[in-house]
DNA sequence: TTTATTCTACCAGTTTACCGGGATATTTCA
DNA sequence: TGAAATATCCCGGTAAACTGGTAGAATAAA
């Protein structure tokens, strides 16, 4: 399938992970690889050339990594997507692979780990390092599913969270009281929450706020 | 004063940045590189070996990065230690210094402003990354400066932020309620939050829970 | 051994949150 | 176009949270 070298991009902002990354693979001699600290200089980059693999940093789960696996997937399809980042929840790694992701790759992964995920990879399999398999594994029917939320939901949680009260948040939004206080409640449902503070405590933690 | 080899370890739990930064020194040939993926291992190693200066690792606002820096400075005052974190907060920069660091670099940092700092800390300067310098910079005279809680206080807020209530705590610690409004309240005025629910946040943001 | 901090505890009162039920518009999307 | 999903609104009730002020013990630090 691959015959000639393998083209692999890598996109971080942090220049050290980069080196690292290039470093751990440089006994790689099949891997040609280039590097990116911007995702719009390497959305430059596949516009004119074919690249087989990309290793992406997953910063937050504000969707910004998970847009650019999206966007990426589907203006080229056959590129293997990797997505390397710190989180290590469970709903965070299954939420990457449903967006058409080939694989997930913690920060703390040793060269072999990396080195033998980019092989499954490339062979069509899904590649995990060690650590996420594990946490894949545990868990085994979590019902830790991060909420989705919608827009006013959204709005109304980050204003609850800043501190303000259901009277004050519905003048704000020129709603009525009741209003938001049917928004409190679907919310704790949705969290399984036993008050708003433990709700902000679960949100903050899945990084929604 | 550095007449031979400058002896530098890195710690950090990521095999990546490990590497890279090895990787990104490696022009540098007046250092000798020791690297290590436990604190514990290079203790072990500088009760044996001189060392001249650490990249330390800090992970979280915990104090575990922090208690590690002071136990580096108390038995090895001459050891120059270097902060190497993600957190971009002024005050958290700051709790580092004061204990002692001589030095604070953001994980975004390029490779010459890691070696600039380098060069800077042998000299007996303060070396920060440029972002560092930027933050420190900023905001003149922040509000932002991170309560300092008892230690039955960060009990009580963990509880809280898990959702129990007062009643709740009271009858788990064998105190009286009252003794737990008041505890709140201290922890009211402290973040000088306007309610729980934004303490909590606040609180998560600053890794205290 | 003082001083300072922390932990403890109380009363009274107002506001807000949460829970049990509802109901009716307005979008959204298949 | 029609079923879902979303957003809006209401009542009544209980429990909890927050605000005001106060103050005696137990520790820890000077």
């Amino acid at each position: 399938m691959y015959s000639g070298k393998i083209k692999l991009a890598i996109v971080d902002d942090h220049p050290m992970i980069l080196e690292g990354l290039k470093s751990l693979l440089q006994s790689e001699t099949r891997l040609e690889i280039f590097t990116f600290t911007k995702g719009e200089a390497f959305l430059d980059f596949i516009r004119g050339n074919i690249v087989d693999m990309v290793l992406l940093d997953i910063v937050l789960n504000d969707g910004s990594g998970l847009n650019f696996c999206k966007t990426i997937k589907k203006n080229w399809p056959k590129t293997i997507v990797i997505g390397i980042s710190n989180q290590a929840e469970r709903s965070i790694i299954f939420q990457f692979i449903q967006n058409g992701a080939n694989g997930y790759i913690l920060k703390n992964a040793d060269a072999q780990e990396i080195i033998d995920c980019i092989h499954d990879a490339l062979n069509g399999k899904i590649a995990f390092s060690e650590e996420v398999q594990q946490i894949i594994l545990s868990q085994p029917h979590d019902a830790l599913e991060i909420p989705k939320l919608t827009k006013r939901e959204k709005q109304i949680l980050t204003s609850i969270s800043s501190g303000y009260t259901t009277p004050q948040i519905a003048e704000m939004l020129f709603v009525s009281p009741m209003t938001i206080e049917t928004h409190r409640r679907n919310l704790l449902q949705k969290f399984k929450a036993k008050n708003m503070i433990e709700l902000v405590r679960i949100a903050t933690e899945y990084k929604l706020l």
